[in-house]
DNA sequence: TCGGTCACGTA
DNA sequence: CGTACGTGACCGAG
């Protein structure tokens, strides 16, 4: 970037002026879109400037105007946040209105005209079609309004502004940054309207924050010992292939090891699961299916079991945690791989390329670089502690003041801790099989006000009705499907009840972590530490190490100030499990 | 080429 | 008859 000249600081300064005329001060929502070749559009309640790219570098007039007025970016999608991050900006806070209208209206879906629509009380079904001749509603004789203005006559948004129309000037830069803030608005009346435990509006500032959170998780990378890796899938796969004949080879002799115990095997293919079921018949072994845990149960059945499960293990490692992951998803000594703020159901937060369902062996490969070190740490029993502070259970609450809240419930229903602890865990989510009778009757009365909470989730969703999280967000359900006897209807809605039991608990839990996660964000930077891993109670920060303890002294208060902006009751006590380690396999 | 199913890893 | 997610292999429909 060239050195900044008189004249763009000149410009800088101007632009900052017209946005402290019109009153934006730190925390006021400002709209914000970008193209880097074309440059900045910004937008208040009642401002609009636009800054052409050729005049101003956009990245350095945002940081200018993060460090002068430090406002809450408003942006439509995580595109925004990407791009900032990209060019080493972070930005201390957000409203993302895809991710609000997610809060807002439950499931995956947030394009860009489903949450303008949603916004705006404007039927979905209507929603114009790019290349659609436009006969109805909209004033498409005008060519040129047809690009001056990004909403139509009747409230729709046009689908060339939708397809990229807003970033071929920088005017239209900021009308697009002014319809988001339109929506923005909008979304706060409707969250300001929703009659929830928590505050709605405070979960939507921080589950946008927790969006841009893995704007810089996907940028940023997981640290990974690259060697270390090589090394390890190795040992457990065998050497890597130099050629498709040579993996095809390995392959075959994995397969043989397996066969080699099974008569007249030849024929059959161990990936598919009817092949493994007829070797398993030609033994005389009968399976409804090969899950591993069925498998297991007859072990000493046969040498070919142990053998078969044994290859599982290894091909899992070759398929997907094998060579062709780490040339995929790791460059330059980092794992990568996308993120999202929400999942479709609770909203817990997920991500690809394996960083969520990393095999527990292969974490000693997530290694701190040299020179740092990690701070890893979990939210101790955050699934009861949350359900004790959503309730409002004032008996559940007095338990959390243990380290083990399981130990407290034990020693109230006279069972033992395991007891205690499989019984609230299957109230939670629903489970019958393997629960002791006795032990949930114990919770009905020792907890009466969170078994009720829980109760009325399972029946509202029997019953097919949305819930809200604790939080705000909409859990959808779904209807019976046609053409069942009343058989599979019960079993339906039993399932919906299951789900909604279990997406209160786990939903409000993955609000307070994304709130704790906010936080922390916002205050490892000033130790130029950095989370690189969530993964739904649990955070990995990388920090230089003589900040470690630092690091984690953060955390620990974080949580505090976490649980307060959540569920201000303070009845409800949440603990941290912290560690400083070198590599993830360390420690628990 | 696609979606469904199985299987299995994480929380 | 605990839920959620992502991944990869295979299958059968198109």
């Amino acid at each position: 970037m060239a050195a900044m000249t008189g004249r763009t600081d000149t410009l800088v300064q101007g632009v900052l002026d017209r946005l402290t005329t019109a009153g934006l001060s730190r925390g006021d929502l400002l709209g914000v879109a970008v193209n880097a070749q074309v440059g900045v559009g910004l937008a208040t309640n009642t401002t609009v400037i636009s800054v052409a790219a050729r005049d101003i570098d956009s990245i350095a007039l945002m940081r200018a105007i993060e460090a002068v007025c430090r406002p809450r970016w408003v942006w439509w999608s995580i595109e925004t946040p990407l791009l900032l991050t990209a060019a080493g900006l972070r930005a201390a806070t957000c409203w993302d209105v895809s991710v609000v209208h997610r809060l807002l209206h439950g499931g995956w879906k947030c394009d860009i005209p489903s949450v303008w629509c949603s916004a705006h009380g404007l039927s979905p079904g209507s929603i114009p079609v790019s290349g659609q001749l436009d006969l109805l509603g909209g004033d498409s004789t005008e060519q040129d309004s047809t690009h001056s203005e990004p909403v139509r006559g009747d409230g729709y948004l046009r689908a060339e502004w939708v397809d990229g129309a807003w970033a071929d000037s920088p005017a239209h830069l900021a009308q697009w940054s002014a319809a988001a803030i339109k929506v923005c608005a909008l979304q706060h009346d409707q969250l300001e309207a929703l009659v929830v435990g928590g505050s709605a509006i405070s979960t939507a500032r921080s589950e946008s924050a927790a969006e841009m959170l893995c704007a810089e998780l996907q940028l940023d990378g997981l640290p990974v010992d690259v060697a270390r890796a090589e090394s390890l899938i190795g040992s457990l796969v065998g050497p890597r292939p130099r050629s498709e004949r040579e993996a095809v080879q390995f392959r075959h002799e994995r397969d043989a090891a397996v066969l080699v115990h099974a008569p007249e095997s030849g024929d059959l293919d161990l990936r598919n699961p009817a092949h493994v079921k007829t070797l398993l018949r030609r033994i005389g072994i009968e399976l409804p299916d090969t899950r591993a845990w069925r498998l297991k149960e007859l072990r000493d059945a046969h040498p070919v079991i142990e053998a078969l499960l044994h290859w599982r293990k290894a091909e899992r490692v070759a398929t997907t945690y094998g060579y062709s992951w780490l040339d995929e998803h790791v460059t330059d000594g980092r794992l990568r791989g996308g993120w999202t703020g929400t999942d479709g159901a609770a909203g817990r937060m997920t991500a690809q390329a394996g960083l969520h369902n990393m095999p527990v062996d292969m974490r000693e490969l997530v290694a701190a670089q040299p020179g740092y070190v990690f701070v890893r740490a979990d939210l101790g029993q955050i699934e009861p502690r949350v359900l004790a502070a959503v309730s409002g259970d004032p008996a559940l609450a007095t338990a959390t003041a243990a380290d083990d809240l399981y130990a407290p419930i034990a020693k109230r229903l006279a069972v033992e801790r395991a007891v205690a602890k499989v019984a609230v865990l299957a109230a939670m989510y629903g489970q019958t099989s393997g629960v002791a009778g006795q032990a949930l009757h114990g919770l009905e009365g020792a907890y009466p006000v969170a078994m009720q909470y829980l109760r009325s989730a399972d029946e509202q969703g029997q019953a097919g009705r949305d819930l809200r999280t604790y939080g705000g967000r909409l859990v959808r359900m779904w209807p019976d499907p046609d053409h069942l006897d009343d058989r599979a209807l019960r079993a339906v809605a039993a399932g919906r009840g299951r789900y909604a039991r279990n997406a209160m608990v786990q939903g409000a839990a993955a609000e307070l972590f994304k709130v704790w996660a906010a936080i922390v964000r916002g205050r490892t930077g000033a130790l130029d530490a950095q989370i690189v891993l969530c993964l739904h109670d649990e955070v990995l920060v990388h920090a230089p190490r003589d900040a470690g303890e630092a690091v984690k002294a953060v955390l620990a208060d974080c949580l505090q100030q976490a649980a307060y902006v959540w569920a201000p009751s303070r009845a409800v006590r949440f603990v941290l499990d912290a560690a400083v380690i070198d590599r993830w396999s360390e420690a628990k």
